[in-house]
DNA sequence: GCCGCGCCTTGACGGTCGTCAAGCTTGCCG
DNA sequence: CGGCAAGCTTGACGACCGTCAAGGCGCGGC
């Protein structure tokens, strides 16, 4: 594989753990078992970091840039499962599998780096430190509560609510009135994201700022009501 | 509560716990620990367990019947997130939760009993014994996998290939040419399960009853030829 | 510069599937 | 036995949204 670097002696990176929702349990010792079976990856846009079914013997952590996580149907649409942006971790939940197989592929979008983990060094971690083993609880949980909400959105919402649920879920919390938000990434992204065509992202888009609920200029896009369009969903 | 019964000395119970996937790592000790927080719920079709947002307190075990965990859509639509049967456990995630609350609706479908565990007790029991720690993750990464597949489902299929889909789901592993399948629970069920309208499955099936490849007869369902049915998916 | 390419938008069209309504069968109960 | 409700099916209709095609705009490479 190329652009792998080891890290041995990286301190910065070891500070990084320190902070970090799933290491910050572990002591001294266990992070330096684990920087011992782990390398640093680093990618640009469009570059595979694994394919679906491969035998999947890493975590990831990411340090920079943004991937997807995505399926292919039999006729080739792509839908996008997760975006990935730091500090997230992901594939922890391929750790407890008797074969382990990444099930999605997975790919750059903006360049940047993400740190690989052994399986088999991390699952002995979790042996010892209870902490950290909520820890990964703690976060499989939150996924699976973001699944329900998917699943709630595909088969109870049509595209008109799923366009808007993704704008508001752009809002920071407490933000009301009118709020002025950056898309995190190409509109044909968020599409496939939220399980759309870009031709009715657009459309909706449209809509919506025919109706005075937003302003749209590129990727930055001014919701004038915030309320106004939480309720505007029919 | 109505229809609530202790478990104390329930000899049959505790040999039911031995076997189960989720307890069968614990010691008697824990058995007796976690009985003494655990009581039966009999319930019948149509009660309600639990609704969407009540506080978590217990986990649950399924020891007859069959019960469903649903979402209601503003304008009334159910959507079933997942029918539980024996032996199954639910709610397991809730325990890693910081304000736990249950996110879906529960309600009998089929008459029945379900042991539940009190939270508090459970995770303390987690604590002691690590090889139940990975038996709640292994569950819950299954959930996560079931869940990729049903996003998949969702948004890259059409209404054809889900309810397909849900019949092939039902035939054994190994089965092959003509199979004979029971619908498990009433179609009304199954199509918001899968997410279309009951009259969306009635003409599918009734499709496919034309094509030669079903014959359908109340709710037993001739598989004519399964592999073409598997590749008849477009 | 200018060409080509990717991203986005807009329009026209058509299929899928949900909605509404009617009718059928079955089972339950007075 | 008649009446009623629930479950399922079938038909007619229409909205939603995906597909196909065309065109504008910005950007990088030659």
């Amino acid at each position: 594989m190329h652009s792998v670097t080891p890290l041995s002696n990286n301190s910065e990176l070891a500070r990084e753990l320190r902070h970090h929702y799933l290491f910050s349990a572990l002591d001294d010792t266990q992070h330096a078992t684990i920087l011992a079976h782990a390398f640093s990856r680093r990618f640009s846009a469009g570059d595979v970091l694994f394919r679906r079914g491969d035998a999947a013997e890493y975590i990831f952590m990411m340090r920079s840039g943004s991937l997807k996580l995505y399926r292919l149907s039999q006729d080739g649409h792509e839908k996008i499962m997760r975006i990935i942006r730091p500090p997230q971790t992901f594939a922890e939940s391929m750790m407890f599998m008797d074969t382990p197989r990444y099930p999605v592929h997975c790919e750059g979008v903006e360049a940047g780096e993400v740190i690989a983990f052994e399986i088999s060094a991390f699952l002995a971690l979790l042996q010892e430190s209870f902490a950290t083993c909520r820890a990964v609880m703690a976060q499989m949980t939150q996924r699976i509560q973001a699944h329900w909400d998917e699943i709630e959105t595909l088969s109870l919402q049509n595209s008109h609510y799923r366009v808007v649920h993704y704008l508001l879920s752009l809002v920071p919390p407490g933000a009301e009135g009118e709020v002025r938000i950056t898309l995190p990434v190409r509109k044909v992204i968020i599409a496939a994201r939220i399980a759309v065509t870009p031709e009715t992202l657009s459309r909706t888009l449209r809509t919506l700022s025919d109706n005075g609920l937003i302003e749209v200029e590129d990727d930055v896009i001014t919701i004038l009501d915030t309320d106004a369009l939480r309720k505007r969903i029919h």
